[in-house]
DNA sequence: TGTCCCGATGTAAACGTTTTCATCCCTCTG
DNA sequence: CAGAGGGATGAAAACGTTTACATCGGGACA
């Protein structure tokens, strides 16, 4: 059916390990017989299947990526960094997503024994011991963002809780007393530790928090803006709302605009995440740059440099927390104050390619 | 090192075939050999390696994805349907993006060589004959808007042309006459086709297409904020932008906040693709919905279905065009007449799952 | 009671590579 | 001139599955 390397060793007169020499650089090979081999090579079409190769070099050259949805631009930043580092180290990327708990998170692992030499898992809705009896032993394995594990992993994270306790703060800094908070699902680990980060901040300042004014979102933007009409709802509505993540701030203003509320001058609104989008919403959104797309970046390149390594067993596992920081722009309401920084060169920073 | 089959028949005493035929349930096995099987299957955590399954069954449960890039709302989409429609059909996602030409192209389909059995192409950058030269011969594709190829392959695409001649003919029905519109890039197939339909309903109404009314931009918020400020720019300024995707429209939306202009009542704005964050924009914005997650459910199942036809060769290639449908919002100014379509029920549509 | 069939199992040959080992021959060195 | 070394190649053994084929009982049926 398909073209295998003997077509190509018998129309070239050579023996098989001939040819995979010259497609692989891995041996001398005269330079006749060389060009012979890759003369039948172009003509045949023939490219080696890559399942045969990896059984027998026992390695992929994929990498695996277990995320636990894909809606939303957060996902799609985090893939693109991962993708774009995977494809530099000449890795392909196997991605399954929709795995919120740890059965689905087994199934997907199975899926890729023996297909990816190594994974990256992101499961923050999973508690520490479930995700460490699901992920497999063999395996070099990265997690994202998820709580800090006992297995022999590498963790890289974000720094949830200080970028939270940032934003709090210079909410307080602003003036602000009455501060809304949408937090982010309740067993999601990302999301209790924005909430402490936002908690932290207040008992500094000895705003003792007041229930009415923290509400529980799901990082939708829908859940945003029912948040937001909770918020509204409420007595005494809050100066600000900060949103735990970007989508949900972007529902909140939604909700805010719907209700005939200008922002920031009725009530103001910051998030979380910095997704692309959000210094083009109306108005710009303040928020807490993560640099998505350079966490999956990293994420990837732990993970082969963890490959790399020949001897994995006498590497410690490493964790690695990257910061989180704050990028005030009109949503929240301008300041001089010290936290100020200029938003108008964040433009230029943009490097993206097009989508199409 | 790993855990083999040979293991698990040793310790089970029965032989790998056994095995085998427990774990596939290819054949009857004997209710206590089956039992003593799976026993030291659990207790071995073994699971088989797909690679060798790959090689000798000749099929490798996976789908490849090649796409230009992973930037934004519209990809994620267009990869949660394709993943969700995969995972339905227990089949793994490869996934490789930042393809915008036909060598990025050659050199991914190559790497996917053997580790797909079927390939989801998205190339709209790529001439026809180009794309005809790159794609494998024996696998089965699914080209995702683009143009009509001379290959063997099934193509699946938006009606881009009739969606953008809808839109261009609800903003003349509004009484626009002076409508400016931001295009995607020069080469790209989607962004001519879209440019085509606005040119049609341009014509239908005798509106001479005045040049300084159409600008070029890059299908990206930023490609869309220097498009209207170019159009701003002019002499005298249209009463409403056509952006020929969302992600410009946004940046559109951006730039007019910038000048100072009010959306919809100084310039409208409309857009296209519908992605998730549009009706939560501000204003909502008026878009064509595409269905993009559906699109990618599409593709993938008319994919698997391709896969499950055991004679591709008699099966001819077809090509789906799935509707384009205006979608009213605020952006555009609302309207009463004949187009205008509710959408508050809109948000109850949506069934989306948080993202973490 | 003999034949046939079928259920349960094992043996071994695929699947398409890479890679070790062996072989051959040529050239360089002492 | 002998021996060593090394460049170029081929044969064959991995890699871990699935599966065609073979074998062996035992029960059903004539």
């Amino acid at each position: 059916m398909s073209v295998t390397i003997r077509d190509v060793a018998r129309l070239a007169g050579v023996s098989v390990a001939t040819v995979s020499r010259v497609l692989n650089a891995s041996a001398p090979v005269r330079e006749e017989t060389r060009a012979r081999v890759l003369e039948v090579t172009r003509s045949l079409r023939f490219s080696p299947n890559t399942a045969a190769r990896t059984l027998s070099r026992q390695r992929a050259g994929a990498l695996g990526v277990v995320l636990p949805d894909l809606y939303g631009e957060f996902f799609s930043e985090l893939l693109r960094g991962i993708d774009q580092e995977a494809q530099r180290a000449g890795h392909s990327l196997l991605v399954s997503s929709s795995h919120h708990d740890s059965r689905g998170i087994e199934a997907a692992v199975r899926a890729m024994r023996g297909r990816v030499d190594g994974l990256m898992v992101m499961a923050p809705d999973v508690s520490a011991p479930l995700l460490a009896d699901v992920l497999p032993s063999g395996v070099p394995t990265v997690l994202l963002n998820g709580p800090a594990v006992d297995a022999d992993v590498y963790e890289i994270t974000v720094d949830n809780f200080g970028g939270a306790r940032t934003m709090t703060r210079h909410l307080i800094a602003l003036g602000h007393r009455r501060i809304g908070f949408i937090a982010g699902a309740e067993l999601n680990h990302e999301a209790s530790e924005r909430e402490r980060g936002h908690g932290a901040a207040l008992r500094e300042a000895g705003l003792h928090g007041e229930p009415r004014l923290s509400v529980r979102g799901d990082f939708t933007e829908d859940g945003g803006w029912r948040g937001a009409r909770e918020l509204l709802a409420s007595g005494s509505p809050p100066s600000v709302i900060f949103a735990a993540n970007d989508a949900m701030a972007v529902g909140a203003l939604s909700a805010l605009r719907e209700a005939g509320l200008v922002v920031p001058t009725d009530v103001a609104v910051v998030g979380f995440d910095d997704i692309p989008v959000a210094r083009f919403l109306n108005p710009p959104l303040t928020s807490i740059r993560v640099g998505i797309a350079a966490l999956g970046e990293r994420a990837a390149s732990l993970l082969l440099a963890a490959l790399a390594e020949r001897s994995p067993p006498d590497r410690p596992p490493r964790r690695v927390v990257l910061p989180a920081e704050l990028v005030i722009r009109d949503s929240c309401g301008r300041s001089a104050g010290p936290f100020y920084q200029p938003d108008r060169s964040a433009r230029l920073e943009l490097s993206i390619s097009h989508r199409t």
